[in-house]
RNA sequence: GGGGAGAUACCCGAGUGGCCAAAGGGGAUUGACUGUAAAUCAAUUGCGGAAUGCUUCCGAGGUUCGAAUCCUCGUCUCCCCA
């Protein structure tokens, strides 16, 4: 008996330390390791939430932090509880925000949480997933019922939020329905009993606000699982579709082997831990290898992109990725698939092709000023030669065929579909 | 309910009657350098086949030869008092 629960705890402990990579914060400190062994004890699978805000739909790196974490759950035998908060979207997570979320209509909710359910398949075990929505008991809360649940808060209690806090203090505007996200969010733990919650450091006073209502109501409170933001590929802000430094999970192989060559070098280390699973010690290894100058950084990336992309898309394609970004920026030659672009929109009564007019037409810039700028500053060229000036309007059918090329990352091959 | 402050380009923010297409910073784009990293330097950043051209400074009117700047009304926000 002894020797059995000493094995049980080993693999506890084993357990708790794989899920704790990459982790921020656990609260309380040993709340897995408890609940991992009530699991063992009642002899049944964990409850793990996660809630969506069903804003953006789109799944890039740094969401995939968190599902991966749920994945490795799942392969221990838990259950994930995902919950679509179509309620709380009503009101919009004030979360990191320093500005008012507009509301969502009903059909953009739904529409969006499709989508969502659609890419959480790509990391999740579907057996293992529920899916709800909030809007299933907050919306049969009467008022009498939020006033009572209102009551477990206080403002001061609220305000402590750092957004709150900082938009309280910079003068900015926080509309009461604010206030009640929390509250909302809190009140989901308690429907689906949850075990531990899963979320970002934004979601701290959300989640940890799920503890105190669940005890308040009779329930034993969530651990709290803090997952880190991971950062964009500029290496500062976090990664975020509005930022524009995001890699979806679903992206063409190609297209994530480069965007990840292009992340910033210091954060290299936090990529291998949250979104790879090589081995910590030998991720410090490489990285020892590339400070030292024995391994070029460029190759230590070059892996990073390489296990990433296997990941989300296989081994022959991800190996594909990198022989293109090699011969492309290495070798410098031109990419094997880029857009085709039809060019007859520009072609002039003359049948000649202003590049400006090129350029807008193929949609490389938004408008002939702006194509003016990048062709004056060099940034245009054609079959690798250099647009000389911003003039330049060649024959209709000089073009067909060739490569237009603008900065340094952007292709296209150019087509006439009609003779004029 | 009373009093005060404010709304400027992607963001922050100067400008308080002509010298304003609007300072400065951030961001972004392009070039040099490089490992398509970072850092650095430089240019560009309302539209425009470019013109002493066109449309901008929350919205609608008004004053004026002339308005981002002054007046009126409206919308939105913040602060203080109750």
């Amino acid at each position: 008996m002894q020797a059995n629960s000493t094995e049980e705890d080993l693999e506890i402990r084993a357990q708790a330390e794989q899920l704790k990579r990459g982790i921020q914060a656990v609260v309380p400190e040993n709340g897995l390791e408890d609940k991992l062994a009530l699991s063992k004890r009642e002899k049944r699978p964990l409850r793990i939430k996660l809630g969506l805000d069903p804003t953006a739909p789109d799944i890039h790196l740094g969401f995939a932090v968190v599902l991966r974490k749920l994945r490795q759950f799942q392969d221990m035998g838990h259950q994930v509880v995902i919950i679509i908060g179509d309620y709380t979207a009503l009101i919009g997570d004030p979360s990191g925000r320093s500005a008012t979320r507009p509301m969502l209509s009903a059909e953009e909710i739904k529409k969006n949480a499709e989508t969502y359910v659609d890419q959480l398949a790509r990391i999740l075990q579907r057996e293992r997933t529920e899916v709800r929505f909030n809007g299933e008991w907050l919306g049969k809360l009467d008022f009498a019922e939020v006033v009572k649940l209102a009551a477990h808060m206080t403002v001061a209690q609220v305000l402590q939020r750092d957004d709150f806090a900082n938009r309280f203090g910079a003068h900015q505007p926080i509309s009461l329905h604010e206030l009640l996200y929390p509250l909302a969010q809190a009140y989901d733990s308690v429907a689906i009993r949850a075990d531990i919650e899963m979320g970002g450091q934004d979601q701290t006073f959300n989640i940890l606000a799920g503890r105190d209502l669940q005890r308040e109501m009779g329930q034993a409170p969530q651990a709290a699982m803090f997952m880190p933001l991971l950062v964009g590929l500029d290496g500062h802000k976090k990664m975020s579709k509005s930022l524009g430094n995001y890699v979806g999970i679903s992206e063409d192989p190609v297209v994530m082997f480069s965007k990840i060559m292009s992340l910033s070098d210091e954060a290299m280390k936090e990529y291998f831990v949250l979104c790879t699973d090589v081995p910590l010690d030998e991720v410090e290894m490489l990285l020892a290898e590339s400070t030292t100058g024995r391994t070029n950084p460029r190759d230590v990336k070059r892996r990073l992109a390489k296990e990433i992309v296997t990941i989300y898309h296989g081994d022959a394609p991800s190996v594909a990725a990198d022989d293109e970004w090699m011969r492309v920026h290495s070798a410098g030659e031109v990419p094997q698939d880029m857009p085709v672009m039809g060019y007859d929109a520009a072609i002039s009564k003359a049948g000649t092709v202003w590049v400006c007019k090129l350029l807008v037409t193929v949609g490389l810039a938004t408008g002939t000023g702006e194509a003016r700028r990048l062709v004056q500053q060099g940034a245009v060229s054609v079959n690798g030669e250099k647009v000389p000036s911003s003039e330049w309007e060649p024959q209709a059918g000089e073009l067909d065929g060739t490569v237009l090329k603008v900065g340094a990352k952007r292709y296209v091959k150019l087509q006439r579909n009609s003779q004029h």
